[in-house]
DNA sequence: ATAATATATGAACAGATGTTCATATATTAT
DNA sequence: ATAATATATGAACATCTGTTCATATATTAT
């Protein structure tokens, strides 16, 4: 008999499973889904992107409004950008960041959304 | 002079720098935020959450579809709780999990909507 | 009462993460 | 060329995170 390890009820969890199973994407997707996610994960970060929902803005702009060193918020603008949420343009001695896409605050807004309920 | 520790543009930064810095909401808002995208800034908690999008699930149905420890899953089964991302109620031996609001499937599409383009 | 099943939980551990510090690169002004 | 400014980057470090292992609790069946 085909008899499941899962749980005492054999009659309907067994195929739930199954089903489950079957339907499952590709780890990778997920990865990849939580990668995009792990970038919302930190106050540092929100914080950035909600500047830039406003403006684009240099490095030392944004390591001034949010009482940063230069270096800590360079290397979260090399992780945003790396991960594709925010693009740069040189313009003389400045850098100036903004977001890749409208999609970042659209996750963003349904965070805030979930938040305020 | 008030001349700005910020950039070399003395006349256009400093005015958004002080701006920004004035409509900056709270570091907790960011906190709680970046603590609510945690909770799907990781694979393992992503399928659970894809998996209760479709069904309410016990422990050991979720350990098996994702070949799990109970234990592993029990962990972030509790992680998710805490953060009021899905509720739980018991039913003789098992404890049935599911989702504690609309919007958790809302941020999520909202990400799988990015990855997608 | 005892055993079996389902879940929870604390400690320990490895791996990931964010900041700091020191240093490097790139652009502009002198 | 040299100095000053803006940004980038590698290494080190402390902290956080997710899993495993061992053990505890709760429900049900015998």
């Amino acid at each position: 008999m085909n008899k499941s390890l899962c749980c005492d009820v054999v009659e309907v969890h067994p195929q739930i499973v199954e089903k489950l199973k079957k339907e499952m994407p590709e780890h990778q997707q997920y990865q990849n889904l939580s990668e995009l996610f792990k970038m919302f994960a930190d106050p540092t970060r929100l914080k950035i992107l909600s500047l830039l929902f406003q403006k684009e803005l240099c490095v030392c702009d944004i390591a001034e409004v949010l009482h940063m060193t230069h270096s800590a918020v360079s290397h979260q603008l090399s992780v945003l950008r790396q991960n594709r949420i925010i693009k740069n343009r040189r313009e003389g001695k400045n850098i100036f960041y903004s977001l890749d896409d409208e999609h970042i605050q659209m996750i963003y807004n349904a965070g805030i959304a979930h938040i305020c309920e």
